[in-house]
DNA sequence: AAAAAGTTGAACGATTTTGATTGATTTTTA
DNA sequence: TAAAAATCAATCAAAATCGTTCAACTTTTT
């Protein structure tokens, strides 16, 4: 197997699974072990991932994220089919904001056959979205660690500019009252600029975040539809605030 | 099998596969290796393809750069040497700007002691100073796909906002009366936008880029002290020009 | 028809890539 | 904590691939 194709396979799995190991690549390409070893290194030095101990990481993984060599496939499967709902709202030719957080990048693999163009502030979303060839513009701004995220009052100043036919966003907290919620005040700031230039916008959440308030608001509820899986009773409750989907 | 024949059918099994072994190519087309090498050099040259060893790779932008991984094991040494260099330039409470490239990458481990805020337009500079832990602002822009970088109007707007105290360039091309070149134009704004911004300037490159010329134009040798390894003769010839540091 | 120009494939030494091996380092296990 | 296991970087020789040269052959030009 070619080294380009080496590499471009190391790539894919990155794209797909965030951590690879050593000898997963082995397995995959036929190739020894040393030769995986020079692969790594190079795709390091030009940027493409980061080496740990036993493989690969991509480049974007939070490295203190806990046991990166397990799946934490919990919520993995309800992200993915909230990440499929969402991705089913986008068509052809529409102009996209994709927040940061875990479900956004979920969608990322489902618009890979959409002539879109994406903008974000969240430096994974970023990677994944070039791997994908997907057309991206970035949000400036300051570079927060804990979500990777680009926030702050230049992150808004920077989407200004900017105008979308559609908005995706996490969020920490979804209450009846308190509409929508998230813990840093300037991450909030960013959101909420989000929806201002959206015609529309759509909250994507997991069922644990149903019912939370945390530190910042956002928005009301009527702000933006959810999307989501849980209950119908719960279902049921939230539309009496604004749409829901459920994606169960 | 006639000569035209045999190069549309190379760039028909590039088309479907993004990568093509050489084998591959001589078992299809029945000719010799040597003759699909001058095959492959020709169509490398009319920009049809890019070769690999041990075969080609298509080349989906026509005018780009080469390709990532390109010399990145080679000059491993002298990168390091130069960015070493370039960091000990750097002191505590600085704004820095550091350039999209790998010699650029090079520096960031170096950089972890001091007390900085780096400004980048490059995603892999922007993950790794995130690992390090160094305070990092983010130019937004236009995602370009071939070097991972922000680039374009946009981001030339958003950085108007910075100044910087010292900022560290990559660039393709150096020369004593062309100046500073760099193939994409869109890039080319922003190096020359981050040079006009900067009380001081260092151009980062290996020897390989001393006496080339690329296509954009960034700036004169005047507006930048280089930082290179090279022999002394070439030394001397470009201090005529601008301040040299040799990171021999 | 002869000469010139262009292709081709084989052969060669030079270069690059590869995989096995070593001892050092890191992680896991006890 | 210490021993065992796994993984690592560095090295080196074998293998694959490379560019170049050259003679045989084909096509074009004169």
């Amino acid at each position: 197997m070619l080294t380009k194709k080496r590499h471009q396979l190391i790539l894919e799995l990155l794209a797909r699974e965030e951590v690879v190991k050593m000898q997963t690549i082995v397995d995959q390409t036929g190739a020894s072990e040393s030769t995986i070893r020079r692969d790594l290194s190079q795709l390091e030095a030009a940027g493409h991932l980061r080496r740990v101990h036993g493989g690969a990481t991509a480049n974007h993984l939070q490295i203190d994220e806990p046991s990166y060599f397990e799946k934490s496939d919990r919520f993995v499967e309800e992200k993915d089919r909230i990440a499929q709902a969402a991705a089913d709202l986008i068509e052809d030719g529409m102009y996209v904001y994709l927040d940061a957080g875990t479900t956004t990048l979920a969608i990322v693999p489902y618009l890979e056959q959409k002539a879109i163009t994406v903008v974000t502030n969240s430096l994974p979303l970023a990677n994944t979205l070039l791997y994908h060839r997907i057309p991206t513009f970035v949000v400036g701004g300051q570079l927060k660690h804990s979500t990777q995220a680009l926030v702050g009052y230049n992150a808004r100043e920077g989407m200004l500019i900017y105008h979308f036919d559609v908005a995706f966003l996490g969020m920490n907290g979804v209450h009846p009252t308190q509409g929508f919620t998230t813990p840093d005040p300037e991450e909030a700031l960013v959101k909420k600029t989000a929806i201002e230039l959206a015609k529309k916008s759509y909250v994507l959440v997991d069922e644990t975040k149903l019912d939370e308030i945390s530190f910042s608001r956002v928005a009301s509820l009527r702000a933006a539809t959810i999307i989501t899986t849980t209950s119908s009773e719960q279902e049921a409750k939230y539309s009496q605030y604004t749409e829901v989907v459920n994606a169960k």
